[in-house]
DNA sequence: AAATACATTAAAATCATTCTAATCTGTTGA
DNA sequence: TCAACAGATTAGAATGATTTTAATGTATTT
């Protein structure tokens, strides 16, 4: 089998090898030119659409997990019994829309940079995410 | 029973009747000069320790999703199997430690105003959280 | 090709949260 | 005051996302 050398790179760097399993699940996630953001669940929901191939879920969940660990993916901090992943993974925000419990992309342009004052002694900022909740207005 | 009244009004307000379990609660959250983070595990082992009465955890979950929704307590966006809780609902900014899993509040003006530029048609914004991850620097 | 290390899988375990249904208690109005 | 009712409490069951297990399969190394 010939890999799509981006994926097997993806793959090796996050310290996993590259299985039929494995190149679908990044055909999924990072084949698109739009970005886009989900749970597992969807993601084993596209995955069987397009599928000749099975996965596990535990292959899913051990597969985003490194992705995420690498900085290939990027979980999202929201209030949900699952968690919210983003393809995108250049700095930005989110709206959460809690009528329809979807993210959308905010542009680092469309918010001032988050400056924080306050320090913590001994620690360093890893990450800094805007989260804007939204409903409908009426 | 002599009820306090200030956690009868908080009780009635949020569609609670006043019982002795509810106060209880009531004293754990809203008794202390300082504000503080929890999950339902920590608010049990609290209300346990401190503990002449028993109180069951769907009790708990009931209550605190009651003041919740009245605004008396805050959830806190955070990627986490549990949910977080915060007894501080004036409007103010979080570091997660990664370390610790704990959350640190971060004065509104320790963070200038974020301001979002886009809008989504139709829809209105309830709630901007910044959430800070942080870990140990070394 | 054989040996090894790692991956896949179905199924079980875990654990936070929600639900159920039996029992109990605060509230109300006769 | 007190019966009747609405709502509350509870233990335990159910749910559902995630993690773990352990048997089997496959990529990689030698
Ligand atoms: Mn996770
Ligand atoms: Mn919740
Ligand atoms: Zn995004
Ligand atoms: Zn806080």
């Amino acid at each position: 089998m010939i890999y799509d050398p981006k994926y097997e790179n993806k793959l090796r760097e996050s310290g996993l090898r590259p299985t039929k399993q494995r190149i679908k699940i990044c055909e999924v996630l990072f084949n698109s030119t739009e970005t886009f953001h989900f749970t597992i669940k969807d993601l084993v929901k596209i995955i069987e659409n397009q599928a000749n191939i099975k996965v596990s879920l535990a292959t899913v969940y051990n597969t985003v997990h490194a992705f995420n660990k690498k900085g290939y993916l990027k979980e999202i901090p929201i209030n949900s019994s699952q968690s919210y992943y983003d393809t995108n993974i250049s700095h930005h925000h989110h709206f959460f829309d809690e009528d329809e419990n979807k993210l959308i992309d905010i542009d680092q342009n469309d918010v001032d940079e988050v400056m924080i004052k306050k320090t913590i002694p001994g620690k360093k900022i890893k990450s800094i995410e805007v989260i804007a909740k939204i409903v409908t207005d009426n």
